[in-house]
DNA sequence: TTATTGTTGATTGTCGACAATAATGCAATA
DNA sequence: TATTGCATTATTGTCGACAATCAACAATAA
């Protein structure tokens, strides 16, 4: 696709609410807004450009997705997350995870498991180096190409809606680097899981490692 | 609470695009406006007598519940779903119930027991009667109270997601009456397993029904 | 000093208007 | 008859303005 076809797609596809929305839900998952601050409407304004209207739409489609709260007259804030909450999330996210890794395991082709290995390699490199700035976010693919491989759609559309609130348990730019390696060593059970093609398994090790998660989860945010 | 002050939260708290939102919504759930239908925004200014900045807001709010599509300078539809993702809604419910069943069925206590039973007697009523508009009603409820009682709010949340869009797989006006003496027998199979307090075997009868669910929407569907 | 009551500025909720785009109807042409 | 081109109409996307509400502070009185 040329470069002025792309941008003619633009233009006739996306509206300046859909680009203020996606704006947005990436400063959620850099870190950059984290749970508590309040999205001033005419900051927005200021920084994108744009009049309010677009603005304020995109504030509703974040509030559809629960990541912000909507305080009438008071403002926009996103959204905090209760401990007993976070439980619950890690709680549905196993659940997604473990259904994921059942549909996927008998049907899982030798490409696909290629693939999982390649993600493996990149994940072990990040790790070795100690780079959590790429290990973050090649986690996070790691998994979501996962759930992406089984072919269900609509499974993949609401697990990422768990993950996306799931970043709201972060603290601004707090640096994730707690249990990297025990995570890796999960993530290679998974893969070699996964060439076993049995189900049950699959998923039970998936479980496990959601569950694991929020071990890890919680034993940092307590200290 | 009195009438004043009952009015008073409303005008505090709630605002004309949250009721805008609610009440195209509560359309689709009745069956009013059904999948492909188009929703005017001059319509809706002239139905609630507001401008179209909120009722734009709603349809925002909507989209991202993926319940309608905005399609740009085109307008807003309501979403079809295909065959394949109403297979894959099913499944994602399933796995859903199941888990609330798992989660629900070793602290369920006496009184949520026989609330239960409640229902199912206040079921088996409009079924015996064949009133289907008060059947359909109250097997949502039923399915809805069970999974708040796991007390997972946010189970509940991602539930009622999964619930509102399988709306879209009515048709308008379309009767809802297949298999209703199946479906009271797999409720009261339910309840019977929940006295059990056995966590596999309560997901399984959830599990069961719900793919049971499927099986007689798609018998009705395709003649 | 403390509590209460204006007052002011900032922010949000809603509205009407204009510009941009798409859909429609109709005539002209092949 | 089918198709193209054009003008008209309807609809949406965005904007700026005004009204309503809130938060913070100053002024007043106990």
């Amino acid at each position: 696709m040329t470069a002025t076809s792309s941008q003619l797609e633009i233009l006739r596809t996306r509206s300046v609410a859909d680009l203020v929305r996606q704006e947005i839900l990436d400063l959620i998952k850099a870190g950059e807004l984290v749970a508590g601050d309040k999205l001033n409407e005419l900051a927005f304004v200021k920084r994108f450009g744009v009049s309010r209207a677009p603005i304020r739409e995109a504030f509703r489609a974040l509030e559809e997705a629960d990541l912000v709260k909507l305080e009438k007259n008071r403002g926009v804030y996103v959204r905090e997350i209760t401990e007993p909450e976070a439980h619950e999330l890690y709680e549905l996210r196993a659940v997604l995870d473990e259904t994921a890794g059942r549909l996927l395991a008998p049907h899982i082709s030798q490409d696909q498991l290629a693939e999982l290995e390649d993600w493996l390699t990149r994940l072990a490199m990040a790790a070795s180096r100690g780079d959590m700035a790429r290990y973050f976010p090649l986690n996070i693919g790691f998994h979501d190409r996962l759930v992406e491989m089984t072919g269900n759609a609509t499974l993949l559309e609401f697990y990422r809606k768990v993950v996306d609130r799931m970043h709201l348990l972060r603290r601004r730019n707090f640096s994730v680097d707690y249990g990297s390696e025990a995570s890796q060593a999960e993530h290679r059970a998974i893969v070699e899981a996964f060439a076993t093609r049995d189900p049950v398994h699959v998923g039970a090790i998936m479980r496990t490692h959601v569950t694991n998660g929020y071990r890890r989860l919680t034993s940092v945010l307590q200290r």
